[in-house]
RNA sequence: GCCCGGGUGGUGGAAUUGGUAGACACGCAGGACUUAAAAUCCUGUGACUUCGGUCAUGCGGGUUCGAUUCCCGCCCCGGGCACCA
């Protein structure tokens, strides 16, 4: 037999299936196909990191499984997410170019994958960084440009200082940096867009037919962050000085903001959002934020303008994070000179500017009702602003659950000292409202827009939290933006004919806070596309966030080398969409939420003909060090996966990964139990002395009860991904045969082949030694019986007062009395009865016995 | 502040349409083998105990014959969002 030499049949094995191209699939009509895929790496020059293989076992368990179970295609690739800021900065600072760099850390990853033994069609490997790859991002990108769905725009937008580039809303984490982790400031500058926001709603609706944890998707639903409401105009009047509505009228430019501020008949208007229409009556001041343009339209008219630009200058000078501090006091400046007036009641009431209110949500513009909002309560208790009540909460409820309206509503206007009160935000009954009063939320709101839209001063409106993402980057190491900019014809869309347009070499890639493209010649000798001309043309500079490159890259795995298309349409009919899905939870609204979109595009560009590109997904919690920590490098607490497969071998190590607790959940790493599972395959290797080949069935029918119980739950285990109790219960398996004096090569064989998938080296070596001439991988799933399983003799336990007090074995099949009277013989139970008859008696099937006394 | 997860032996974890808490593994203790050690194997291992039992699944209540599981009120940890009108 031999020890159990991991290393010798660990590299036997993996170089087997290279030989023989055991993973390598084909599109095949006849067969069911299964996708089942990773989040691909980010090559770091640091190698694969223990987090890595978790994922990538956990997959390589499932299409193992499928391709025995099901017989299934199953495409099963792997390729490198390669553009990005790591490789450019480590570049940097080692004065090498990040091609190099990549490439190098790229053949690293390949070796680290392939020593994990895992079953990758390596054939279809992809490389985002390699020009045959980007040139069909800079397609993606010239998609969304044709489709209105890529522009340039000037917006206050989120600059890193450290990385020297901007940055997408989705990287900025607690207004730092995600790469970096430093602090990120606001810069008004021209960037290139993708439209997400168009797609909010399906990107919204979507996730309920998501096979997807609840809190990813918790997570982009509060990131898209939709709320309905009602826009209202108010009308804005002068107070005491007059307004000269038309000079007001004179400019009618579109600016992105007008709108928010709408005029017509010589009638001035304020808009605003708002979910609570509901609280109306209560709307006591109105507040637009510093950035918005009535204060430029209405100039003239106000009083204090030196007062209102130096707070908005102060403003200003805020960062977002300063901005949106929650424990800053709020500070405003009221209007002076203008009035805005409730449309439901004609009352007259102040206009202030605050920066508590954001430009970049709703119109800029709010109704304070400090009565039901605690952010106006605030402001309105600083400022002695008026308190009026609307909304009562329901205290009195009916028997069959129906509100009732509380007995006194007060209908006269009723200000309350802030200092006695404390806002109320819920939800309730409205008083204070006129001809509204009494009703409850619900039926007031849909009252009044009502109302609202017949006197067409308000309609319905839905608002996102979600905003455009942000694709340019001003670094070197992305794919370049497919655009020329001519003097003479302005911005230009780069025709296909001439992709890739390849990064230049003669780049001196350090980031100074201008793309480094910028300083290429030979990037910017180009001609024009449409005029031809030579001189005054320019390529855009800025390359695109590596996200773009990631939203696709699965779209790629099934045409890999189609240098014609990034992918055939058939192809991708035959394998998309991706039925499982596994990586980590960072990229709940990254990744997941820009592939989701990325596909939506293209299918209503005609390219695909399916919504969603990740039917099933399931995360991977984090290893952590053993001290519970992050595995950091700063701490030192990093476990290297190379010194453990050198230390244990391969299948030990995707064991122990598996068998450390369930996939999701973060655990700690435990060097020291790693040999629980080295143990266990020593076993299952040292099983082969007692396999008898002659013995077909074996003598003993509690192990064979046992080994088809085991076939069950393996099955049953792998289809919920729940791999540790897989894993223990194979353990089970392999101690009782271990205890036999023989054990039938009919036994052995299925024991191995259930392992396989979780530990294939060591089953192909012992399945090979058996006598085997083809792959285990391409064995047949086994098929457990459900005859042997049941079990003739249970154990059912007797319970006192719901506590445990006797235990008694009986057959399987025994009836209820005769199992009481049995319960009823024992020595233990008679004790504890004291001669009194049960009060009542508990009879549950297979389980227990309760008598109560 | 709001929204999700989660809290079980010395450790990782198992068991929830309410039904024997602690599977499996690590560690630890004792034993066998060995001149010795490693490896391996065997036995024990939640706590307390007057050896009858009692107490134990973050804390305090409740429902139930019976609660880790359901309900109410807290505490702690992790994650997400955060002036979103």
């Amino acid at each position: 037999m031999g020890r159990y030499d991991f290393e010798k049949i660990e590299k036997k094995w993996q170089k087997y299936w290279a030989d023989h191209n055991t993973f390598d699939v084909h599109e095949n009509q006849s067969k069911n196909k299964y996708y089942c895929l990773d989040m691909f790496p980010y090559p770091s020059s640091a190698g694969l990191h223990v987090g890595h293989p978790e994922g990538y076992t956990a997959t390589d368990i499932v299409a193992r499984y499928r391709r025995m179970r099901y017989n299934e295609n199953v495409l099963h690739p792997i390729g490198f997410d390669a553009f990005g800021l790591p490789a450019e900065n480590y570049a940097i600072k080692i004065n090498r170019n990040p091609k190099e760099i990549t490439q190098e850390n790229i053949d690293n990853f390949t070796k680290q994958l392939k020593s994990l033994g895992f079953s990758y069609d390596w054939s279809r490997i992809v490389n985002t960084s390699d020009p045959s790859y980007y040139k069909w991002t800079q397609w993606m990108f010239r998609e969304l440009y044709q489709k209105g769905l890529a522009y340039k725009k000037k917006a206050p937008v989120n600059w890193c200082e450290s990385c020297k580039t901007v940055l997408a809303r989705e990287q900025v984490v607690d207004g730092k940096c995600e790469r970096c982790k430093n602090e990120v400031i606001q810069k008004e500058l021209s960037q290139w867009f993708f439209k997400i926001t168009d797609y909010a709603d399906e990107l919204l609706a979507n996730l309920d037919k998501l096979d997807w944890p609840e809190p990813i998707k918790e997570i982009q639903r509060n990131w898209i962050g939709r709320s309905e409401g009602v826009l209202i105009k108010f009308k804005i009047s002068p107070s005491a000085t007059s307004l000269a509505s038309g000079k007001l009228l004179a400019d009618n430019s579109k600016l992105p903001n007008e709108s928010q501020f709408l005029n017509s008949n010589d009638q001035v208007y304020l808009e605003i959002f708002t979910t609570r229409p509901d609280t109306l009556f209560g709307a006591t001041f109105m507040v637009i934020a510093p950035e918005h343009k009535l204060i430029n339209k209405m100039g003239e008219a106000i009083n204090n303008k030196q007062e209102i630009d130096e707070y908005i200058r102060e403003a200003s000078k805020k960062n977002e994070l300063e901005r949106t501090d929650l424990n800053k006091e709020k500070t405003g400046v009221e209007l002076n000179g203008l009035e805005a007036i409730n449309p439901v009641n004609n009352k007259k009431i102040p206009i202030f500017i605050a920066d508590y209110v954001m430009m970049n949500y709703g119109t800029g513009a709010i109704m304070a009702v400090p009565a039901h909002d605690k952010r106006d309560f605030e402001f309105a208790k600083k400022y002695k602003l008026p308190i009026i009540e609307v909304v009562r909460q329901i205290t009195e409820q009916t028997n069959n659950n129906q509100n009732i309206i509380p007995k006194q509503i007060p209908n006269y206007e009723f200000q309350i000292p802030s200092s006695t009160y404390s806002c109320f935000s819920d939800e309730g009954i409205s008083i204070n409202s006129g001809e509204f009063n009494g009703l409850i939320t619900q039926e007031f709101k849909e009252k009044i827009i009502r109302w609202l839209e017949g006197e067409k001063i308000g309609q319905k409106a839905v608002n996102y939290k979600l905003r455009d993402w942000l694709v340019s980057r001003q670094r070197y190491w992305g794919a370049p933006i497919p655009i020329i900019y001519c003097e003479k014809c302005g911005e230009i869309l780069v025709p296909e004919k001439d992709l890739p347009i390849k990064l230049p070499n003669d780049v001196d890639f350090r980031p100074t806070g201008e793309s480094p493209l910028t300083r290429s010649k030979k990037f910017h000798a180009v001609k024009c596309p449409r005029c031809g001309a030579t001189h005054g043309v320019r390529r855009e500079p800025d390359t695109m966030d590596t996200f773009v490159c990631s939203s696709w890259y699965f779209l790629r795995y099934v045409d890999p080398h189609n240098y014609k298309k990034p992918f055939s349409r058939k192809k991708v009919k035959y394998w998309l969409p991706v039925d499982l899905y596994v990586g980590g939870a960072e990229h709940a609204v990254l990744h997941l939420m820009y592939a989701r979109f990325f596909i939506k595009v293209l299918r209503d560009a005609g390219y695909l003909d399916f919504d969603e590109p990740f039917a099933k997904l399931r995360n991977q919690g984090m290893i952590l060090a053993e001290d519970g920590r992050k595995m950091s490098k700063s701490l030192g607490n990093v476990i290297n996966p190379d010194d453990i497969i050198a230390l244990y071998g391969a299948d030990t190590f995707r064991l122990y990964e598996m068998f450390m607790g369930p996939l999701e959940d973060a655990k700690p790493w435990s060097t020291k139990s790693i040999i629980g599972i080295r143990r266990f395959l020593e076993k299952i290797w040292k099983l082969q002395t007692k396999c008898n080949k002659q013995l077909t069935k074996n003598k003993d029918s509690s192990l064979e009860r046992l080994l088809h119980k085991t076939i069950k739950k393996i099955t049953e285990d792998i289809e919920a991904m729940k791999f540790n109790t897989a894993i223990s219960q194979m353990m089970i398996l392999a101690n009782k045969m271990e205890k036999q004096e023989r054990v039938s090569i009919i036994d052995y064989q299925l024991l191995i082949t259930i392992l396989s998938p979780f530990a294939p080296h060591i089953a192909e070596e012992i399945w090979s030694k058996l006598g085997n001439k083809n792959s285990i991988a391409q064995e047949n799933w086994p098929v457990y019986n459900q005859n042997l399983i049941e079990e003739r003799e249970i154990e059912l336990a007797i319970q006192i007062n719901g506590k445990v007090r006797d235990k008694i074995t009986v057959q399987t099949d025994i009836a209820e009395d005769g199992a009481i009277q049995k319960a009823l013989e024992s020595v233990k139970i008679k004790n504890w009865l004291t001669g009194k008859d049960p009060k009542k008696v508990i009879y549950i099937k297979g389980k227990l016995i309760s008598f109560v006394v």
